[in-house]
RNA sequence: GCUCCUAUCGUCUAGAGGCCUAGGACGGAGCCCUCUCAAGGCUUAAACCCGGGUUCGAAUCCCGGUAGGAGCGCCA
């Protein structure tokens, strides 16, 4: 069987590359009737927060991409698992105490920079045949190193990127556990990964660079080690790295800037993976479909604008009454009142095909929630003039004796606008600014309707009142 | 410095040696439609990093440049 994890380490919100590895995942074991892992690695107790965890649940599941373990496994809480290995790799002899200091390594390190050699171990407390280890000095506390096999090559047979081929000299004798006995990153991965029986390690191209070190840890173990996929990080916009000062956003901002979660997730599946010329797909889409024979290897940039399109095309075609939670969240989100005023599913089904994001949406829909604060200056210069008085006039006439549907009020306006001998324009904009104290509305019936007969006879007074001063 | 990775329109990508006069999508430009904003329809500009090979034939395979990137921690 198929089993995936994401394995995120708990020190900042779920960003956006880090979504996108978790989806290809779980998209991966979805697809093949597989499982879909979580584990959260913080052996690194310096950084790891639990606000962080948290925050990472938060994102997974505003995303809706739930591990199939119900529980999440931590590293902290398997650190007698790791002593365990550690000690029969000791016994084995595939892996050795090594009692270098610090210091010792820095001055190692900065010796071969300057000689402009790549910085390694060099293996001095590596035990060796017919080799005379040194005394153990007094009252230092050993690492304990991976003794790593020095001959022939590991090739990595990557998913995305290929075959991958090292030679065994550029391995050197990684720590695995250090001074104060705690198990480190590599080490744990491996162990991990080995007991919760993962078959397709899927993770950031960053990690390369160990996959051939663990892969010969796993040999050392005597396990087979599993496929594994890199996936390629994703670039800002500007094509620069994305980092905590530059623009690497968690996956909740974009809750905030009025994405929805299916969206969200059509796009980041196509940045990077294709399937022809589809653009858009549903979830059991993308399960049945995704594949790493078209997860391209190259890195790829966040574009805004696309994401923007892809999410109004979601908003577009999504039933409203499924996007109406999300809506209200926002409507909630910038102080107005969803109760005080049109069903959401209404304005919904009015504003979805001229706004790109939910924020957008809820920004444009205030006016049927909340009175006018006041008009739009350029708006109400061209539109609430003493020349338009007579029309708001005539319209509050006539609207007042109207059935308040919009078919009705549709010929309502129509009306008046032949009464007058006036284009339309010069009818429904007047209103518009009325109304909804903007230029920009739904179709002006449509938005008659929705606003309710009192609240709109009002506002046409007012601006009537405006218009004729 | 060493090791490893990557390279098609501005962006995401299609492309598995002839189907490529290099396709789609976002974005751009123009036109149409129109009560605003949108949406929609149509049209259009725009790319195979460079140089060598291999081959009858290369965006596709190989080599070398160049340019980006990653890794080289008692971080993950």
């Amino acid at each position: 069987m198929t089993v995936t994890r994401f394995a995120p380490s708990p020190t900042g919100f779920l960003h956006i590359g880090g979504a996108r590895t978790a989806l290809f995942s779980w998209l991966y074991a979805k697809g093949r009737g597989g499982r879909f892992l979580l584990r959260i690695e913080d052996t690194d107790r310096e950084r790891s927060t639990e606000a962080a965890v948290d925050a990472i649940f938060e994102g997974m599941a505003w995303l809706g991409l739930a591990g199939d373990n119900p529980e999440p496994i931590y590293q902290t809480q398997r650190l007698g698992r790791y002593a365990e290995v550690i000690a029969r790799m000791l016994a084995q002899g595939t892996a050795y105490h090594c009692y270098a200091s610090k210091q010792e390594l820095d001055q190692l390190r900065a010796e071969q920079q300057a000689r402009k050699e790549k910085p390694r171990y060099d293996g001095r407390w590596r035990p060796e045949a017919g080799k005379i280890l040194p005394a153990p000095p007094q009252g230092v506390k050993p690492v304990v190193r991976f003794k790593s096999p020095d001959e022939g090559r590991v090739v990595l047979k990557d998913l995305i990127k290929g075959e991958i081929v090292f030679d065994a000299r550029e391995l050197d004798d990684l720590i695995i556990a250090r001074s104060d006995g705690t198990p480190t990153y590599n080490f744990c991965v491996v162990v991990d990964d080995m007991d919760m029986g993962i078959t397709h390690v899927i993770r950031g191209d960053d990690h390369v660079n160990n996959t051939p070190r663990q892969i010969q840890i796993l040999q050392a173990l005597g396990a087979a080690p599993p496929a594994y996929a890199h996936v390629s990080m994703i670039l800002g916009g500007d094509g620069a790295k994305l980092s905590k000062r530059h623009g690497a956003l968690g996956v909740m901002e974009y809750r905030t800037m009025g994405f929805m979660p299916e969206a969200m997730l059509n796009y980041l599946v196509r940045l990077g993976w294709s399937h022809g010329d589809q653009e858009l797909f549903t979830r059991q889409e993308m399960i049945e479909k995704f594949d790493f024979d078209h997860v391209s290897a190259s890195p790829a940039r966040f574009d805004m604008e696309k994401a923007y399109w892809v999410n109004h095309q979601y908003l577009k075609v999504t039933d409203p009454a499924l996007i109406a939670p999300e809506f209200e969240w926002h409507l909630r989100r910038i102080g107005v009142d969803p109760d005080n005023g049109p069903a959401l599913i209404a304005v919904i089904e009015q504003q979805r095909e001229r706004c790109r994001t939910l924020a957008e949406m809820a920004d444009k829909s205030r006016f049927f929630y909340e009175e006018l604060s006041g008009y739009n200056d350029r708006d109400a210069a061209r539109h609430l003039t003493p020349k338009s008085a007579p029309v708001l006039a005539a319209l509050i006439e006539t609207l007042g004796t109207s059935d308040w549907q919009p078919e009705a009020l549709h010929d309502a306006v129509h009306g008046v606008a032949e009464t007058l001998g006036l284009k339309l324009g010069d009818v429904a904009q007047p209103i518009r600014v009325a109304v909804a104290g903007m230029a920009v509305s739904p179709p002006i019936d449509h938005t008659l309707a929705l606003l309710g007969r009192v609240r709109a006879l009002a506002r046409l007074q007012a601006a009537a009142l405006k218009a004729g001063s």
